[in-house]
DNA sequence: GGTTGATATGTTATACTATAACACTTCGTG
DNA sequence: CACGAAGTGTTATAGTATAACATATCAACC
């Protein structure tokens, strides 16, 4: 591995962020029953590598030069199974895929992308204007998609 | 045409909300001096005719029926300038496009997407959650994609 | 021990979504 | 009338995703 990158936009510890999120994704699964199989786990940890969105095929690349799989559908069974469980998000505007910041808590995420760098952060949401609209004309919710695009700090000074 | 579509999740006047669509962007256009081309109003037209979101090659297939274009390049351009002129919406979550219910003023638009009939209502964003991480984290957004899906109250009813 | 069923992976083929690149037309302007 | 800008037509291809079926693994049960 090469220099961490940023979490949110701001250095941190980034090898203990990956080992703490894979025994979160491994506790998880025990507890519900389900097995969290090499692809699985491998393809977690590639998401956890980078903060930065990758694509089903960038993953199955991955994959696939360490012989877990070579064929598109292997990357998005473990990518569907990653997204179900709540260990990685999917970013609607760049069909990818980013791990959870936060896989121990219940959360409807948000997502700031910076058009600069490709970083992804992800916030938490609060609904805003949509629990408003959503209860004056008596649409049920089910699940939200949040996702903001910009310029993170970093990727505004150059701009100046 | 038959049945007008729902528009939010209301019955409304859909020929008078058509035609008045359609006229607020050729002078919208007029006005920008962009020309409003017939592949571009026809376009605009079969969005306008439904509520629901259509994927560029549902447009693509209307428009061949008529003449207008038969290969992808032509739907996914009359799209983009529609996009880009705010008169229709892209619905990221269904890789789908939606014309704009309120094309006159400009607007962060929300989504509430029923995944029961497909119905796509647009309601105005409040910025909910990311205003308040963006600013302490120092992103500067640019564009916000704001989708939910859920129920309409229509179909609610049947899972009662 | 063998059978059965559930779960996961491997593989083929194909569907769906989107754009690059270039040719041609049209039309306004100098 | 030459030129350039904008739009459309067309070919080809890139990128994203899934259906369907084959194989493998393993636990539970008889």
């Amino acid at each position: 591995m090469t220099d961490p990158a940023p979490k949110g936009f701001e250095a941190h510890d980034h090898n203990s962020c990956v080992s703490a999120a894979l025994a979160a994704a491994d506790a998880a699964c025990a507890a519900r029953g389900l097995q969290f199989t090499p692809v699985r786990r491998r393809t977690l940890e590639i998401l956890l590598e980078s903060h930065e969105a990758l694509g089903a095929y960038d993953v199955l690349a991955r994959l696939n030069t360490e012989g877990l799989g070579s064929k598109p559908p292997v990357a998005y069974r473990a990518l569907a199974f990653l997204v179900e469980q709540g260990f990685v998000h999917r970013i609607e505007r760049l069909n990818a895929f980013v791990a959870c910041a936060h896989p121990d808590q219940e959360h409807d995420p948000a997502f700031m992308i910076c058009r600069g760098c490709g970083t992804v952060a992800e916030a938490q949401a609060v609904q805003g204007g949509l629990a408003v609209s959503a209860q004056t004309t008596g649409f049920q919710i089910e699940q939200t998609v949040i996702e903001a695009e910009g310029l993170c700090p970093t990727c505004q000074a150059p701009a100046a």
